[in-house]
DNA sequence: TATTAATCTCGACTGGAGTCGACTTTTAAC
DNA sequence: GTTAAAAGTCGACTCCAGTCGAGATTAATA
């Protein structure tokens, strides 16, 4: 069908003129119509393809995740100490997010706080990190590295916590650039210390 | 100086309608030319008292966490656990903050990453919290509940970063509003069997 | 191929944040 | 008290996200 097909052409040239301008502008300072601009489209033609600016953007991460994803996996050393993989994974998603910080801003806001109407997208984008996660944590439970009497969400959701708090330190200016490595394994180890089976097997 | 008093004046009078508002229908749905009505001024002179919607926003949050902190401060028995103290502070936070659930959102997403401009603002709210956690995180230190070892901003950030990531899953729909307190007791106790000075110390 | 229904495309339009410069009020100097 | 400058006020204006309905294009039927 010729209709499908050019849809879907449709919407390959707004998210690549998306990829295109938000990484030369930044996702706030790109407007809709010059983004239909860039496509070859009308303005009123972006909303039958997403309902808001953002959702084109979660489209754009999508994208983005696919592409680090693929990076990490292969970097992790699945031999490596638990918290050699985590900061591995951690540190490559903070230095791409970063990258352009306009846009990490917005992309932590919004995964973290979605608003009612983004609470799908985000959760699948969230969801993609939780799978490349759990296998670390599920490795790490059985190498008797992690505690086996912690849900694995729960075990997710405490290193997530405390990355997310780095980034935020980050963002709020209360740590530099550099601090953040040794400030994330700081953290990593402070955790660990408690999520170890054994009193105190592991310390930095 | 009657001049001084004026703008003192008319600074009240816009957060006092920013409170009525914002309370009244969100932060969102409150346009800056009804608020300039409200306080009975033009939308121009809102932008000599505050720079943008947002700083206005950020006034009316210093004035709730007065409000709150005072509440907060005489709730929590300083003799009780750290568990305990800190439970009842992050659930006296996070029914406020939740009370109206778009503003709490956005209060989440400007404090933890701020745009360049609020920056500063951001981290005003920051410190006032963390003025209350340090006397808790002191004085259990000195009771022996937490290592002595440990900084008190890293004891801090470990705790408000479990904090966080709970309000995130309940904004995400990941978990339900009476999940949230025993969700965060068991990240908090998690965190605890590590940050605990002995190795089997505290457990829930 | 002609006709019609379904679908798609568009840009003028709405509403709200933030800007700007003309206008008003206060202060201060004489 | 007059007047000039400084400070404050205002709403018309710009810019942008998102809406809407009129018009164009395609698909389906005969």
């Amino acid at each position: 069908m010729t209709r499908e097909e050019k849809k879907k052409q449709t919407r390959k040239a707004i998210l690549e003129a998306a990829v295109r301008l938000f990484d030369e502008k930044g996702f706030e300072k790109t407007s809709i119509e010059e983004l239909a601009k860039e496509a070859g489209i009308g303005k009123g033609t972006i909303y039958t393809y997403f309902q808001t600016k953002s959702e084109i953007f979660y489209a754009f991460c999508e994208e983005q995740l696919e592409f680090i994803h693929e990076e990490l996996a292969s970097k992790t050393d699945p031999d490596a100490p638990v918290i050699e993989q985590v900061m591995t994974v951690f540190m490559g998603e903070f230095l791409h997010v970063t990258q352009n910080p306009e846009f990490g801003r917005f992309f932590m806001q919004q995964v973290l706080f979605p608003p009612d109407t983004d609470k799908h997208r985000s959760e699948e984008v969230d969801n993609k990190w939780l799978e490349l996660l759990y296998s670390i944590y599920k490795r790490a439970q059985q190498k008797n590295e992690l505690r086996r009497d912690i849900d694995l969400l729960y075990l997710a959701g405490h290193f997530y916590a405390l990355y997310v708090v780095v980034v935020s330190a980050w963002y709020s200016g209360r740590i530099e650039t550099e601090e953040v490595a040794p400030g994330m394994r700081l953290l990593f180890t402070q955790a660990l210390e408690g999520l170890a089976p054994s009193s105190d097997a592991i310390s930095a």
